[in-house]
DNA sequence: GTGCTGAGTATAGAAAAGTAAACTCAGATG
DNA sequence: CATCTGAGTTTACTTTTCTATACTCAGCAC
């Protein structure tokens, strides 16, 4: 059998970016910080999301790195926490674009997409493409999956 | 109040996209398709999921046209379906290729990354980026959201 | 001090999702 | 006709998520 069927999944990369952003609302909510909230009562209102699994949601992002908590005080009121986003966290940007577009190509609203990303400057459209290290645009059937430095074997039950 | 932060979601390219492959085991799957997998055995022995979720997710690919079934032969066997990607699967491959290259940088073992991605012919290495229209790399920070055609604002409560 | 507000926490009940193991089904083999 | 095999389905159980409501806590206004 090919050897390939028997990889050992435990040390998968994309496995393990799920197991940070594959819960339910991660990805909304980094979806709604780019949009510009910060505030818990924010994230709460635009993506009607139960409190209590947004306090953890937030509280996991900020123990990754993906995002921080900064102070804000409205005039009048105390300080209260908000959030922002990370290095770590624009990081994921060109996967989150790679979902964006596959929504605006295969479900999108008959109007259209309801949200445009411009570079900012030259105000053309933006969008995730795979390209080799040589500058080349990579179709998907370009693409070879190769055994790396830590590739393993399943071990034999 | 910044009128984006009241934006109507249920029309979001990225919610239905993750409304599609959000659920657990759908990302994994296509990722067993892209490595060589195409039989039901194949993916519950590497994924290692449960049965019944695994045949609901593939029935959901295919539904949604992500996968296809074709039917292979083995000698002596009687012929069994087996499961192919489609161009509309291939079209996800940005978006995990993102999420690939994520957990490359920050979640990966010492050793390096389990599975290399190259430019089939000229070998180079490949990874997810964000380009504009006019060719540029464009960086995270450098993109600019703007309401599209369907953009809606949230209905009073 | 009392009340108000934003940002949570606590709790309880219902629904959905996940897991594990047993069972089915069809066609090839003996 | 009994057995094996891959591809599921069924069932029972556990966990997670969802929804809704109540509660806390700190500081500002009155």
């Amino acid at each position: 059998m090919d050897p390939r069927l028997d990889r050992d999944m435990s040390n998968c990369s994309i496995a393990r970016t799920l197991e940070v952003v594959g819960e339910k609302w991660t990805i909304l909510i980094l979806r709604e910080v780019w949009y510009g909230s910060s505030r818990f009562s924010d994230f709460e209102r635009v993506l009607g999301c139960p409190r209590n699994l947004l306090a953890a949601r937030l509280r996991m992002l900020v123990e990754e790195g993906i995002l921080a908590t900064e102070t804000y005080k409205e005039p009048g009121s105390r300080s209260r926490p908000k959030y922002v986003i990370t290095p770590k966290g624009m990081d994921l940007v060109p996967a989150v674009m790679g979902l964006l577009q596959w929504g605006d190509r295969y479900r999108a609203d008959p109007e259209g997409p309801a949200v445009l990303a411009r570079h900012r400057g030259c105000g053309a459209h933006v969008d995730a493409q795979i390209r080799c290290e040589r500058g080349h645009v990579v179709q998907a059937e370009d693409i070879e999956s190769v055994p790396g430095p830590a590739f393993r074997m399943r071990p034999a039950e």
